[in-house]
RNA sequence: GCCAAGAUAGCUUAGCGGCGAAGCGGUGGACUGCAGAUCCAUUACACGGGAGUUCAAAUCUCUCUCUUGGCUCCA
């Protein structure tokens, strides 16, 4: 298993800490609106990524943060005149909302900043009294001359910073240092006691302080989007390196960007598509596929005629399973014999050879397609072993667990409730005594325009 | 200005030293009253330009052109 470690800059093998386990954190939301797909797209691909690691035998403890504490969310309050608290509730509740519609299941504990106060104060301490923090007026600060790695993971040279960074705190040591505790600076916002009076967490040293109380100094894999490399994760690793010099974070994963027309999904640019808009035009299964169908390091544009192309492509490999269930003759037979059928052992050798090569997720659907394309004719001529055809539909059973996308079930992008359901019938009911009697020109016209509702209709 | 990523058939996406691959699309056919879906067959003048290294380069080096991102909060 080769994972590509933003620190080195290269594929490594993956070793873990302690035996087949697999510590891994992965920075959630900021919770203050609705998740866009470009947290989609990160979130399925660390579900796909914890997949895959308890698939091939690692016990995996994934942890995600959520950011319930921060100065969007108390803005987002004054606007709306209601409490931080409850801007943060809401959208916590609809962000969850979100990843279970996603069918991004695999997260052990969402952990929210403000049950980590305590953790997070106390982590402070420790880095002051190591000299590597410092109070003034408004808050404590981290003194970044004082970690000589800073920087290191995003390759920016701090000196390069001061020339562009804001200067929006003139009692800072230096431009570049970053906030650890901020005091309190108006009535309205929520504050909690700490040494250093009323005041709230700086939004990096949340991550650590929950990292420290679930895995310790040290842990496996730390994600997030490209975005958070800097400086998030610089400081991160400026604050866990402050707390202990044997602190390590084994491999730093970055997810990249999905644009939208051409550019980063934001609010000015009116470019920004929500999780919950885009499911109601598209399915799950739909959205998930495009998000696997490349790499999760590549900087991937979002566009609808390709969820729609991934659509089509996904109800082939579905066409395919249909026939694999048919054939399936024996109910409940699962003999795990050998593999003869060639065109399957190699599906299963590139899917798996893909998969373990820093998860290429484009190669394991590739091999997916290439079997389909070598075996489609042997299996409707009935010369495929049966126990391969067994063996074949558990594989499928397997890449459905591990992408998370059922290949074995029908695509259906609308929900059925009953009333909806009997009402079609009725149509089709009327359609087929209209083209008993030849009426062709009103069942197609019924046709064309449950058509145009989005309703498909097989004759 | 500094630091990155990228340019692969009509479109999307892999490959990253030795038959250019997958999906969508296109074309032809089967099925159908027709359309769609499905199936079968088939298709393609695709590795941004130019040098170099090598027996061999989409893949390595240099260079040019262009695109995008980061350097402020951001998945």
């Amino acid at each position: 298993m080769k994972i590509y470690s933003t620190m080195s800059r290269k594929k490594e093998e993956l070793k873990v800490i302690s035996q087949n386990k697999v510590k891994l954190f992965v920075c959630g939301p900021t919770v203050y609106h609705d998740a866009h797909i470009g947290h989609g797209r990160t979130y399925i691909f660390f579900d796909v990524i914890k997949r895959y690691l308890k698939f091939i035998g690692y016990s995996v403890f994934y942890i995600q943060n959520i950011t319930d504490i921060d100065d969007k969310i108390i803005k987002k309050a004054e606007l709306s005149k209601s409490e931080p608290n409850d801007i943060a509730k809401i959208f916590e509740k609809r962000y969850l909302e979100d990843m279970y519609l996603l069918n991004v299941t695999s997260v052990n504990k969402y952990a929210r900043t403000t049950d980590y106060i305590d953790e997070i104060i106390n982590q402070i301490e420790r880095i002051m009294a190591r000299g590597f923090a410092y109070e003034t007026s408004d808050g404590i600060y981290f003194d970044v001359k004082k970690f000589k790695d800073y920087g290191k993971l995003s390759n920016v040279d701090i000196k390069e910073l001061e020339n562009h960074r804001e200067i929006e705190e003139v009692n800072k040591k230096n431009p570049q240092d970053f906030v650890l505790w901020k005091k309190r600076r108006s009535s309205s916002e929520p504050v909690w006691d700490s040494p250093w009076g009323k005041g709230r967490p700086g939004w990096h040293i949340e991550d650590t302080a929950i990292t420290e109380y679930y895995f310790g100094n040290q842990y496996d894999i730390h994600g997030g989007g490209l975005d958070l490399m800097f400086p998030h994760h610089e400081a991160e690793i400026a604050q866990l390196k402050a707390i202990n010099d044997k602190a390590i974070v084994n491999y730093w994963m970055h997810t990249g960007f999905l644009n939208v027309s051409g550019f980063k999904m934001s609010k000015s640019l009116n470019n920004f598509v929500t999780i919950r808009d885009l499911l109601k035009e598209v399915s799950t299964q739909s959205f998930r596929f495009f998000v696997i169908s490349s790499h999760y390091r590549s900087h991937v544009e979002f566009s609808k005629e390709d969820i729609v192309k991934c659509e089509k492509a996904l109800r082939r490999i579905k066409n395919f399973t249909k026939i694999l269930n048919e054939r399936n003759i024996y109910e409940n037979i699962k003999p795990k014999e050998d593999i003869v059928y060639e065109p399957l052992k190699k599906c299963r050798e590139e899917f798996f050879k893909g998969m373990n090569d820093d998860f290429n997720t484009p190669v394991a659907l590739s091999a997916i397609f290439s079997f389909i394309n070598d075996s489609k004719k042997d299996l409707i001529d009935d010369k495929i072993p049966m126990s391969d055809i067994i063996n074949a539909l558990i594989f499928f059973d397997e890449a459905s667990i591990i992408l998370g996308i059922d290949f074995n079930s029908e695509l259906d992008i609308y929900k059925k409730d009953s009333c909806s359901e009997d009402l079609l019938n009725l149509i089709n009911d009327v359609r087929k005594k209209l083209r008993e009697d030849k009426n062709y020109e009103l069942s197609d016209e019924i046709r064309d325009k449950l058509h145009d509702l989005g309703i498909d209709i097989n004759d």
